[in-house]
DNA sequence: TACTATCGATTAGTTTTTCTCATGGGGAAA
DNA sequence: TTTCCCCATGAGAAAAACTAATCGATAGTA
């Protein structure tokens, strides 16, 4: 006989659901829609053949069948997750320096790493904070988190994210309707960064708008400081949107002035790491993870 | 720290594959392909950052690190399967006494029943073997497989399969070329039931031939004896394929000489039962696991 | 009592995942 | 050798999962 198993996406969905007897926290917890539980869930039901929650008015409560069933897959998720945990850090263990400058960690790492740690307990990570690019080679570093642009020469690059958009403050675009047009944009004031004018011109370029001169260029010298300004209101930025102003986009503060977005190749946040015979998995398992945590960044808009 | 979860269905094709150490055998447990396999869990072994099967030649074999995560999930699937299995038969139980005749009972219902069994071991289930239609109603059946056409008065039904195709053995389609057209098939014997002849009226017209006249049918009271006559080698026959046919299309002793189908509202093999206002669960029970086996037949052909 | 906010259900349409088909390559067995 | 028998791979098809938008119901609030 052979063993039969339920579905088992529609079974994880189930399981969260039970737990916080919510649909719409489970969906928090998953990383998806409430919609996204009320069908896995009912398709799980029909499978089965018979009602597992009790729907009254707004709240949901499990039948007793299915507070049952729930006590035992609930541990048994447990020991898979457990186990998946263990054999991922496995291996992953000693010492992981890494470069990169305040504004980087600040956005995308630091408020992260408790996750990372958790995820590999034997790993030790240290961070050099450094405005400039260090050596990846001769300094003592594993890699570096680098924003700007590539190649660079002799090292593996990794890109983490390299899609720009133009961000503002609702305040500068007050009373323009969103989202904004090429031709509105042109003439608000530009933050860049030396590198990062092509970028601007290559946006122009992809929105089909023919801009000879006339931009109101403010350089600075990276792009932290030109996400400060745009913060300012001064000024709009054409940065990583997802990564870089997640809150600030989910609260409202930051908006995405046109939904046209560039993605230059070697442009963008990148982990560098020397080419080695044999690739450092601890290093591997970093830029993995980060790029888990920018694509469910990116999901959430 | 939220759980964090693998991606379950790699998970399953993986685990299968672990512990029959062969890709093609866990292929064959999961009703999938190997190539499926192969697929996923290489999908693991990137989502977790290293090989867990070492492949060399024509054998594979865990890693140390894959072996012991294996013996930590296999538990905790059983664990599930075992639940649910405990929910899904939770409240079936009793008995459930079904009418069919021997021909439909030999064909899609007796080769499985261990299975339906094994998930539902509190319940018995009867079967009475009845040439003619019973009278669901005054008889004390709970349900009835029918082959033909509906509606049925006064119950309930629900459809098994509908899709029929015209149906041969190699030796009478001899030195034809498969598949055939339907001009070719117009000049062979066609073995119908009384109900059926329009079966093939419809099927000719589906497959946009005007036929009036010159059609060779052979008619037999029912479809067993019409598939025995098929099965003979003298006339071709349009019969749900994969249900009734299964092993027989499996081994190339019967072809599918076209792979047009027709799908007739109301035709093929049915359950029917008294409506009442408490559906009987028993019976829905048994309608769900028969649809289950018989897409399950039908995903191999 | 009406108003508002919150929750789950539903439908249609899109995106992502999964699977198959058709091959290719490599070692073991004939 | 040659032949099998596996697993790998890439492209495309099929199926599953998800989202967006909206509805109805209910509990809390004014």
């Amino acid at each position: 006989m052979p063993r039969r198993l339920p579905n088992l996406n529609q079974l994880r969905a189930f399981e969260a659901a039970a737990r916080h007897l919510s649909f719409r926290d489970a969906a928090e917890e998953l990383f998806v829609t409430q919609a996204a539980i009320s069908h896995q869930v009912k398709a799980l039901e029909e499978d089965i053949g018979r009602q597992l929650f009790v729907r009254s008015g707004r709240d949901v409560s499990l039948t007793d069948e299915a507070a049952t069933f729930v006590a035992a897959i609930t541990p048994a998720l447990d020991e898979i997750a457990q186990a998946a945990t263990t054999l991922k850090s496995s291996g992953i263990s000693g010492e992981l320096k890494l470069s990169m400058n305040g504004f980087l960690a600040s956005r995308i790492v630091t408020p992260f790493l408790a996750e990372f740690k958790a995820l590999y307990p034997d790993l030790e990570v240290k961070i050099d904070y450094s405005r400039e690019y260090v050596d990846v080679r001769s300094s003592n570093v594993d890699a570096a988190l680098r924003y700007g642009r590539g190649p660079w020469e002799g090292l593996v690059s990794a890109t983490i994210c390299n899609r720009y958009f133009p961000l503002s403050l609702p305040s500068l675009v007050d009373g323009l309707e969103l989202p904004l047009s090429p031709q509105e944009i042109a003439k608000l004031p530009l933050a860049t960064t030396p590198g990062h004018n092509t970028g601007w011109m290559e946006w122009f370029q992809a929105a089909g708008v023919e801009i000879t001169s006339g931009l109101n260029f403010i350089e600075f010298a990276d792009a932290g400081l030109a996400m400060d300004y745009m913060t300012s209101g001064r000024a709009v930025a054409l940065l990583n949107a997802e990564p870089l102003a997640e809150h600030e986009l989910a609260t409202g503060a930051i908006k995405i002035i046109s939904p046209l977005a560039v993605s230059p190749e070697n442009a963008g946040i990148h982990i560098v790491y020397p080419e080695t015979s044999e690739p450092n998995p601890n290093v591997l398992a970093f830029i993995g993870w980060l790029k888990s945590i920018v694509a469910r960044l990116r999901s959430k808009l």
